[in-house]
Order: structure tokens, then C-alpha cells, then sequence
DNA sequence: CGAACAATTGACCATAATTATCAATCTCAT
DNA sequence: ATGAGATTGATAATTATGGTCAATTGTTCG
């Protein structure tokens, strides 16, 4: 089982790209974030590594980053993009609360399966999908209350 | 039957706004627009009738326009806001080809159903979603062959 | 109708996210 | 180790969008 790390270095040098320290960086940060974080969420991390680093460096990083499969962007229509896992990670959609920003994943194969059909009988092949749904969650429910 | 512009109006009303001559004209463009419009794009427009007004007034009208229930904001990642109609047209997804651009807008009972189902999964009381899917489409497939 | 009052407008500025520029520096195959 | 070419960091530029405020407009009520 190839290593994140081993994946980014393939696609670099197959696209003849160089495996720079501050790439390296900031995939080990991207690596150990848990959910959805911003460009400006990861570069506050990287500094604690690296203080020289630039804001342009990160951008430039995710993007290698995706393009390498690595990561996903997703868009909460909240003004800012954000970035999560896709090595090694499931498809799957989002639950987003509207009052706390709570985000559920969820996978489902019966949407899946129907995404697909879709796709098919339009005979479009599809690259990329996002679905997400936008509401209250169960807490944010019992607390207005 | 009610019209969009007696669905403002009401709206207006009940939440004590005014019904301005802009809010009108830019309702009027909307609702002649086909599909998707930026803010600029109807700003463009509403200035063919009215040089004077500001790109601030369509920004705020078209989200009195939204809040009135007459249009939806929709987001294809292409770093701007864009508005559908909402009055009178059924709820859909979408497929886009990341070709030539071609949004193909497509309803599907049985993946509401499934969303339905995953929304009380998860106890999520759910006012908006989007379901998009990225691909390439059937003509430009046949160009590229 | 016309005055009063609050909402709206238009012009402009502010902000925030993202991208472009470019000289200095780094990476890697040889 | 070296050189060609890619990358970086700093900064400026760009773009979409939101805020401010004095002047104007829409609506209500007498």
C-alpha cells in the first residue's frame, strides 16, 4: 500500500514537478487535520513548522495536492474553500447544520447507484459529484425549544 | 394564481420593506432570464432600463428576491454566485460539463426520497440542498474523439 | 392630497479570498 | 557538484461581495 507521501512524489515527478520541502509540509499538515479546513487554517498550522512559509505556497500546495488525488475541495457556501481527505476515504456527501456549522458525512450507495443513472441517461461521465443538505441538526433542534 | 411581482409585494409587506422601483426592475430581468444569471449579468441588464442604478442595489435585490422564495442561490465553483428560479419550476439538480459549460438541469423523485431518508436518519430538518455533478457531456465527447 | 418617517438607493470604500508577478532560491538528473 | 528549470516568498492585483451614509423614495395616515 502506497504512502500519501509516496503518491504526491509519483504524481510530481510523472508531471515533472519537484517533491519541495514545503510541499512535504504541507501535506504532513493537511495529513493530520481531521476535517474541512481552510487554506488559512492549514498555513496558521505550517507556520508552526515553517514561519517563512507564504499564503501563495499553501494555495499552490492544495492545489498539487488534489490534482495528485490527495484531497478534495469542498464548497460550504460559506465564502471559503475547503479541503478534505480523499486517499483512503470513502465518497460520501454532507449534513450541514445552519445554526452550530455542524457537518455529518454521509455515504449512502442507493444515492449513489441513482447518481449514476442519472449520469447515464444523460450520457454524461461524471469527474466529480457533491451533494449536500442544508438545516438544523438534532441539538441545535432541542435547544431552540 | 399569484405572480412573482404580488409574491414580493406580500413579502415586502410582512416584513415591512418597501416595493422600490429598482426591487421591480430587477425582479422584471430576473424573471425574463433563462438560467443561472450572475450579479453582474444582471446588472448588465437592468442598466439597458436603468443607467443609474447601483451594483449594490442588485446585489440587495436579488437577495429580497431570494428571501421572498422567487429565486435560489446556486454555486458551480466557478467563483460566482449565480440565481435559478425558484417560482413555479420544480426542484432539480444538476449536471455540468466541465467542457463546454452546459448545465443540464435534471428531477429525480426517488433521489429525494433517499435524501428524505437520510436527512431523518440523522434527525436533520433540512431547508436547502444541492446535488451536483460534474462531468463531461455527450457532445463533447463525440468533439474529442 | 401632502407631510412625516422609515426604508432604500447610489456612490464609494472596505474586506476577504484568491491569483499573478518576479527575482532569489531550491530540486534533481546527470 | 552543477546547471536547467521549477518553486518560493513577498507583494501587488484582482474579483466578488458587503458596509457606510447623505440624499432620495415609498407608504401611511391625517
Amino acid at each position: 500500500m502506497k504512502s500519501a507521501k509516496d503518491i504526491l512524489r509519483r504524481y510530481l515527478k510523472s508531471n515533472g514537478l519537484l517533491y519541495s520541502r514545503q510541499r512535504e509540509q504541507v501535506l504532513d499538515i493537511f495529513l493530520k487535520t481531521e476535517k474541512h479546513s481552510t487554506i488559512n487554517d492549514l498555513y496558521e498550522l505550517v507556520r508552526k513548522k515553517n514561519t517563512k512559509i507564504g499564503l501563495a505556497t499553501v494555495y499552490r500546495s492544495m492545489k498539487v495536492i488534489c490534482d495528485a488525488g490527495l484531497a478534495r475541495e469542498t464548497d460550504f457556501g460559506d465564502g471559503a474553500r475547503r479541503y478534505e481527505h480523499k486517499y483512503k476515504h470513502q465518497h460520501h456527501h454532507h449534513l450541514v447544520c445552519i445554526k452550530c456549522g455542524r457537518i455529518v458525512e454521509i455515504a449512502s450507495p442507493r444515492l449513489e447507484q441513482i447518481q449514476r443513472q442519472l449520469a447515464k441517461k444523460h450520457d454524461f461521465t461524471v469527474s466529480r459529484d457533491t451533494m449536500k443538505m442544508f438545516g438544523i441538526c438534532r441539538a441545535c433542534k432541542r435547544k431552540s425549544k
